[in-house]
DNA sequence: ATGTTATTTCAGAAATTTCCGAAATAAGGA
DNA sequence: TCCTTATTTCGGAAATTTCTGAAATAACAT
């Protein structure tokens, strides 16, 4: 597949932002591409495109997988696996979400769960270092109890409530500039 | 500064957490030191507790700053900074909710807006990959714009405002056990 | 079976990030 | 000024991550 200056464009730095999540450069690079390309393509495809070796796409594929972004499809006269990248971004973004909750929330609130419950045998830890492990086990638990309530709603209802969000932001700091109207970017 | 047996499970848990967040393990660890600590830290204290270099530490502080998640503070007598964390949980999460965007969301805003601009004198790109383009860009600008007015939101309101998302969660999805009473973990 | 094509695994190469330690800078005293 | 102490900078060492290319595996057809 030959990419346009402007895929490319997109592709590139979406690798680059990849990064800084959890994602290496070509894993977040193939899930550009599938998105733009809007089409299943072949590993073999990905990685020409790319530039990148065969097994790279291999493997950041099944990383991808793993985070739910993308799905395996086949098509007729074509013994090969084609890739695609789910075009519906409220619900890769909700993907990414949980995977993200399960891998970086999950695992440090079982650990602040054991330190507290460790708390119990170290004598040479202070009464107020174990509150404030305690308030941060506490912070975290009571996060991660309300994003999975609201990961449950519909989307029609998180629309709602979002919408609500705003309404009461409007309400309360009361517009400096009343201009009503569309504006972009804020900063 | 000797750290307790928790302590330094707690030290090096979130050690290991940070590096799947944009920090690194030094930054990290220190943020989680100076955290349970409780009190204000001088660089050379803070280098022996976690074995690490000086200059290590001064690097890390710098960071750990720009996230504008420590401050720094004198001690009379001692000529040597003072190193302090936020104990205000809520403080601490908005200022790297709101570094994490800043870093991530906003540039990515501003290249998906110069690839639209770009897409109309690409002529190898098809009106379908535009609107794809044009899609990720006008999701990723609601979803800032939204964070953006939630987070201007006084803390109180703030809690209201997850509050009614847990009810409107609970309203929608009549709760398959009604036990009504406090559950912790859920998964 | 044997050949052909698709995919995965994996050891080590390459690239990147993190970290140390020495030297430079800064900021006070004396 | 010169000495002492605190901090930062920065070249390159060490550790880690990413990527490649070759070999192994799988799956199907003849």
């Amino acid at each position: 597949m030959e990419l346009s200056p402007v895929m490319e464009a997109f592709v590139l730095h979406w690798g680059e932002m990849g990064s800084r999540w959890g994602l290496n450069r070509t894993v977040a690079q193939i899930y550009a591409l599938l998105y733009v390309a809007g089409k299943p393509l072949p590993a073999d495809e990905i990685a020409d495109t790319l530039k990148v070796a065969r097994s790279n796409v291999s493997t950041s594929i099944r990383e991808l997988q793993s985070w739910g972004l993308i799905g395996r499809t086949q098509a007729i006269g074509d013994r090969r696996d084609h890739f695609m990248a789910d075009t519906d971004l409220w619900i890769a973004a909700g993907r990414v979400a949980d995977a993200r909750k399960k891998r970086e929330i999950d695992p440090t609130l079982t650990a602040l769960a054991k330190c507290l419950s460790d708390a119990r045998t170290d004598d040479a830890i202070g009464k107020d270092a174990v509150a404030r492990i305690r308030a941060m086990h506490d912070f975290l638990d009571a996060a991660s109890g309300w994003y999975e309530q609201v990961r449950e709603l519909p989307q029609s209802k998180l629309e709602t409530l979002m919408r609500m969000g705003a309404k009461v932001a409007r309400l309360e700091a009361p517009a400096k500039k009343p201009k009503k109207k569309k504006g972009k970017g804020r900063r």
